[in-house]
DNA sequence: GATCATAGTCGTCTGCCTGACGATAAACAC
DNA sequence: GTGTTTATCGTCAGGCAGACGACTATGATC
């Protein structure tokens, strides 16, 4: 196989973002509208061209902080500000997934905490937070009766990627907690779990397997009734980062 | 954020494949030596360019069958054949990995039973299974005291991301039996596991684990005595791609 | 052929973890 | 105060893993 470095087809990279919060229960992704052809008017993933002189993971954090003004962790870094979790996800090359060229897009996941409002480069008409499961179903229609039209491109097989990535790394790392402010009782961090997985969780027994794991949760000595009923201590992110044994999903 | 088609930075997109095998009680991974510059002479992780017309995951099969002559699985498919199980790795685009122009590199791991010998373009010389360890060590010297130089360009790294895959996934998933021929016992899995990890396992729980998890391995009927001791059971991989509660590595 | 080394297979026991669920505690709404 | 909500602590039984004993069936060696 002669190497000829002049001789590669050119392609165009890109990066989307699998931005995915907890909003009301509901495990939801930004969306943006897409304003051009093709696809144009449809809702599609956040992203764009990586620059000539970028990192990929730079390319993605710079993308994310443009949507959201988020800023980005360091991988491995804890979570404790604001900031979201970031992290590549996969990478997507079908030779015919954009009709205009050849584009390989290196998607992202993002997890972020609930956050005030969406902005698209300042429009925000233009970009909304979706339960994932609105995004996924293929036509159909939202809760609120408007006619929903599946993602553009190969978009919600990106997400459906992007989720059950998060579904299944929140097993097993302290990930969730990229999903609460810096500060949380363990019945939000709860229903953190409830809402990526969607399922009921026993509040005593998730008490008793996150309290007890070293290094997960630590307290803050404060407590807050702003989920109601009796105060709840408030915990912040560990440094532990590897949840063993993992906390496994129920069956179904 | 004005988008034009036409003012995109062209890219090149290469698939590296990091192929493990065990061979002789050691995870072994291909290299093959570069003839050219940059790094000529040096260890490299086999690759090359994807086609105009090529999806990603062609590109990788290709890349395979052309350096080993091994044909790929489809992803979800139970290990069968003597062929390999590939999937995509992770997407390495640090401007600066390669020093002729930008170049995107979407690694595959490749999972293969023990193979014959391998070949590079028909040139053996130029290509060998070399255990991980002597390949990921910076600098130093193998064990038969050669002097061994750092593997090119980023591959170290990709060949620690695609050990790491390995090592996790065959915890809680059947994959391990893609290092094993179509036929093979449960001490010879049990090997590869000792292999991959690189530790000791009891081969009493081991064998109730593999044994008692329903779809993990189906009894052939034969027996052999190919490891000498009692003969053994033969096994072919059963349907169950999961394993749930999955088998932890050892803390240590 | 007896003995030994090797590898495979079946059991037992103990401790840890989880799921199911009872009970109590501390806030707020009325 | 009563009821409602959420948080937190405990109890108990079952499942599973680690440690390890015992037995089996081969080939190798004397």
């Amino acid at each position: 196989m002669p190497y000829d470095p002049s001789a590669f087809p050119p392609f165009a990279v890109t990066v989307d973002l699998v931005v995915l919060t907890v909003r009301r229960h509901a495990l939801c992704a930004l969306a943006v509208r897409r304003g051009e052809a093709p696809f144009q008017g449809r809702w599609a993933l956040p992203g764009g061209f990586v620059r000539a002189d970028e990192d990929l993971a730079q390319a993605a954090a710079r993308e994310l902080a443009e949507e959201t003004g988020l800023r980005a962790h360091e991988p491995a870094a804890p979570v404790q500000d604001n900031g979201a979790h970031l992290e590549q996800l996969a990478t997507y090359g079908d030779p015919e997934r954009d009709p205009r060229m050849r584009v390989v897009s290196v998607a992202h996941l993002a997890l972020a905490p609930d956050l005030p409002a969406p902005r698209a480069g300042g429009d925000a008409s233009n970009a909304r937070w979706a339960p994932v499961e609105e995004l996924l179903q293929r036509g159909g229609h939202a809760r609120d009766g408007e006619p929903v039209a599946p993602l553009a491109f190969d978009h919600a097989q990106i997400l459906a990627d992007g989720v059950e990535r998060a579904r299944s790394k929140i097993e097993y790392s302290s990930l969730a907690t990229a999903f609460c402010p810096s500060e949380f009782t363990v019945g939000e961090l709860r229903r953190v779990y409830e809402a990526v997985w969607g399922v009921a969780l026993d509040p005593r027994n998730f008490h008793r397997k996150v309290t007890g794991t070293p290094g997960f949760l630590v307290p803050t000595g404060g407590t807050t009734t702003r989920q109601g009923g009796r105060p709840a201590q408030l915990f912040r992110a560990g440094g532990a980062t590897l949840l063993n044994p993992p906390m496994l999903r129920p069956e179904v």
